[in-house]
DNA sequence: GAGTTTGAAACT
DNA sequence: CAGTTTCAAACTC
């Protein structure tokens, strides 16, 4: 809004508190620091991936979300960009959303001094090294920034932490920093030094702290001269954020960055790990943080509608992404400050590789489901998943391009262009919910579930669960199914599968597994899996895909999504028990026959069959592809196959799948896969391994003529399927995952096919973590 | 949007 | 392990 004196900048704290800006600021604080928590953190993770973007993010991050709600992706990118580019003009945004509008004014008046800033770190944010950042102008950022304080604190510190890593490091240890934003705080108040901080106040409470710390990183922002300053108190924030997040969700404590012990903390952190070691540890800090974060915020949310502004903004920045969404809805300050969360994400996201595996975590984080679960899950889950995917994407996705990091901030989708895997992970929420926001950014009831976004979505995508009496804690449940937290888009009720229920998810997890290992486990094994199984060749076969289970469908005749396997797009196998089936892509009848043809076959198509569901399934299938194919090497469950197969799943841990299988021959399967894997992985390590499955898969779906041809035949064989199983876990519930898929074409293809790819592939990897809690 | 159908999941 | 019930998605109207 107003940005009334920037000059108070440097005078900062004094001057902060002296201006509107600053009170506002100080409402809003509680939600700052959190998010320079995550910043602090994840860009101190990220310093070396290129952050500069970060200052783009806040300040489109803002923007965006804002926006978002009401103005189409494309719009919003061009007014992020129009904005932000054009100097100064703020009334653009400003009329978006009065919340929104304020965040967005400060920043906007924020940016227009930085605008240069944001404009470049938007565009180049990927490229442009954490130098880019425009210390200056963040500097520059006036009071006004207040509103902005933490984005442009964060930017500065992402600047700083580049500049200055030594000094969040000093902060890591949460008490430290506690001290240290207590401190700070004082001092920034009294005029001191931001920077230090020493330790001295430890007893402050949290809630203090936050607040101290926003203010101080208002001032901080208005000053922005130091970077020091910026960085100390970003850590602090961060740390303090992180801290308090961890009281509010009981986790108690901080422990040095942030809540190694709890388990969704854990979790998350494997997830993390999985890509990332060396990023992970500040990753995992950051996703702890998020994770807690994010907890609160639903703990906040399910609590009552009426959360103070500052409360909510704090939850939500916390929060990332995902429960954006959630946010979003539920008010419209949420959102704005959700964007500014999710900029903040995407923009870590979309700087670096490391920005993925930040946002999955926090898909994961809570559940410990997979990515894959999201990723694959059935269509509408895969749409939101893929929010961007599908709906939002399209659209979005070039702006996100072009603007890269502004889309991104604005858009969860865009961002999940790039960094994919958030989305999906929020994707969910997040990514639904972006799309929601932007598409029909009206919606802001929660309902938006659907985001169907026009993009294509059938208004599946968006679809959720709608469990009543599960609680969302069976396997009825889609998105537990899926290994996915529930989120706006689901319609449920008595939902306990959410964040703050973590132990209880987990818990219900654990027992399903226990019950059945493979509970979790994908359902459709891809053609890549099944060729491995089978032994086919991967390439032959891309389509094919197997239902590791089986159906027994009755009445369906397995030719509709009540049917598993049809719903995977897989032809039926020698598992399954079904009657009088006619399932288009293979037949359990045609198997044993078919998997001789198909061992001669080598080339033979698929089965691709189905002409309705043919392009619906492709994308599936793709999608599926991807996945896996990234998902591959992040971690195997298995010794090898683990490897290739088991993308992302949440329970890849599991063994192979055992139950039903029915051919048993898991054995031979099983070294079939570990052949299979390895050919596969050497396929996808070339990279260009997968684009070829992609196309392969496509072409399959195109050409229906061979569905039939192969499909009866060709059906991957269920004997693999045990080995099928076993490594590649593809999906979580029943559903399949197909309708993801769609959405992950069009994305790569728009934007970043590549960097999508990447992203998902990030993403998935990082799924794969989700697993192993138990 | 409500009601029905379906088959997986859960239960016994 | 088989049979039954419960459940929510898929489907239909």
């Amino acid at each position: 809004m107003d940005t009334p004196d920037r000059a108070a900048a440097q005078p900062a704290a004094s001057r902060a508190e002296d201006s509107p800006v600053f009170s506002f600021i100080n409402n809003l604080s509680p939600i700052e620091p959190l998010k320079s928590a995550y910043n602090a953190n994840s860009l101190q993770g990220y310093q070396s991936i290129n952050i500069t973007s970060i200052s783009s993010i806040f300040t489109s991050p803002h923007d965006n979300a804002h926006k978002e709600p009401r103005l189409p992706k494309s719009s919003l990118g061009e007014i992020s960009e129009s904005e932000v580019c054009a100097d100064g003009k703020n009334t653009n945004k400003p009329t978006k959303s009065s919340n929104a509008v304020r965040l967005f004014a400060c920043t906007s008046t924020v940016t227009q001094e930085t605008h240069t800033v944001t404009c470049s770190d938007v565009v180049d944010p990927p490229t442009v090294p954490c130098d880019l950042a425009q210390p200056a102008q963040f500097d520059n950022g006036s009071p006004d920034h207040n509103t902005t304080p933490c984005h442009g604190v964060r930017s500065d510190l992402k600047q700083d932490k580049c500049r200055k890593q030594d000094v969040v490091q000093t902060v890591k240890s949460t008490v430290e920093k506690r001290k240290c934003l207590f401190s700070t705080e004082i001092q920034l108040l009294d005029g001191g030094q931001p920077v230090n901080d020493n330790n001295e106040v430890l007893g402050c409470e949290w809630s203090d702290l936050i607040a101290t710390t926003s203010g101080e990183l208002l001032a901080f922002d208005s000053t922005m001269d130091d970077h020091h300053r910026g960085m100390h108190l970003a850590a602090k924030n961060a740390e303090s954020c992180g801290y308090l997040l961890s009281k509010l969700a009981g986790d108690g404590e901080i422990s040095e960055r942030a809540y190694p012990n709890a388990s969704g903390q854990v979790y998350y952190q494997e997830l993390v790990m999985g890509e990332d070691q060396t990023e992970n540890a500040q990753i995992f800090q950051d996703g702890q943080q998020t994770i807690s974060t994010e907890e609160i915020q639903d703990n906040i949310y399910e609590a009552n509608g009426c959360i103070p502004l500052d409360y909510k903004v704090e939850s939500q920045q916390q929060r990332g992404v995902r429960r954006r969404c959630l946010v979003f809805e539920a008010a419209g300050f949420s959102n704005s400050v959700v964007q500014k969360e999710s900029v903040e994400d995407l923009s870590v996201s979309t700087c670096k590789g490391k920005g993925h595996v930040q946002t999955q975590p926090r898909g994961l984080r809570g559940i410990g489901l997979h990515l894959n679960a999201l990723a694959l899950t059935p269509k509408g889950k895969m749409a939101c998943q893929d929010p961007m995917a599908s709906a939002l994407l399209p659209s979005s996705a070039s702006e996100k391009d072009a603007h890269g990091k502004l889309l991104c901030a604005g858009e969860n989708f865009t961002h999940s262009g790039g960094e994919l895997l958030e989305f999906p992970m929020d994707d969910c929420s997040s990514g639904g919910f972006p799309l929601n926001d932007h598409v029909s950014s009206q919606s802001v009831s929660p309902q938006k579930k659907r985001r169907k976004t026009d993009n294509g979505d059938d208004g599946e995508a968006c679809k959720r669960c709608s469990c009543k009496k599960s609680k969302c804690l069976k396997l009825y449940c889609e998105c537990f199914a899926a290994g996915v937290y529930c989120s706006e888009p689901c319609s449920c009720q008595g939902c306990l599968n959410k964040p703050i229920h973590e132990e209880i998810v987990l818990s219900t997890r654990k027992q399903i597994e226990f019950r059945n290992p493979l509970a979790f486990a994908p359902k459709v094994i891809r053609m890549s899996d099944a060729g491995l199984e089978t032994g086919e060749d991967p390439n032959n076969t891309p389509a094919s895909a197997r239902h590791k289970r089986g159906c027994n469908c009755k009445k369906s005749s397995c030719l509709k999504k009540y049917c598993e396997c049809y719903q995977g797009g897989v032809g039926c196998s020698s598992n399954c028990r079904c009657e009088s089936c006619k399932n288009t892509f293979g037949r359990r009848d045609a198997e044993t026959e078919l998997t001789e043809e198909m061992k001669q076959e080598g080339e033979q198509t698929e089965n691709s069959g189905k002409e309705k569901e043919n392009d619906q399934q492709k994308a599936n299938v793709q999608s599926e592809d991807h996945p896996l194919v990234e998902l591959v090497p992040i971690t195997p469950p298995f010794d090898l196959s683990s490897s290739l197969l088991k993308l992302p799943n949440f329970s890849s841990a599991k063994p192979p799948r055992p139950s039903k299988a029915r051919s048993g021959s898991s054995r031979s399967s099983a070294s079939k896969a570990t052949t299979t894997l390895q050919s596969c992985k050497s396929s996808k390590a070339a990279g260009s391994g997968i684009d070829e499955e992609m196309l392969d898969i496509l072409k399959e779906a195109d050409s229906p003529s061979r569905v039939k041809t192969t499909s009866p035949n060709r059906k991957r064989v269920s004997p693999p399927h045990n080995a099928l199983s076993i490594s590649p876990n593809r999906k979580g519930g029943r559903k399949l995952i197909l309708k993801s898929i769609p959405s992950f074409p069009s994305l790569t293809g728009d934007s970043n096919s590549g960097s999508a790819m990447n992203n998902t592939d990030n993403t998935f990897s990082a799924s794969p973590l989700a697993l192993g809690p138990s």
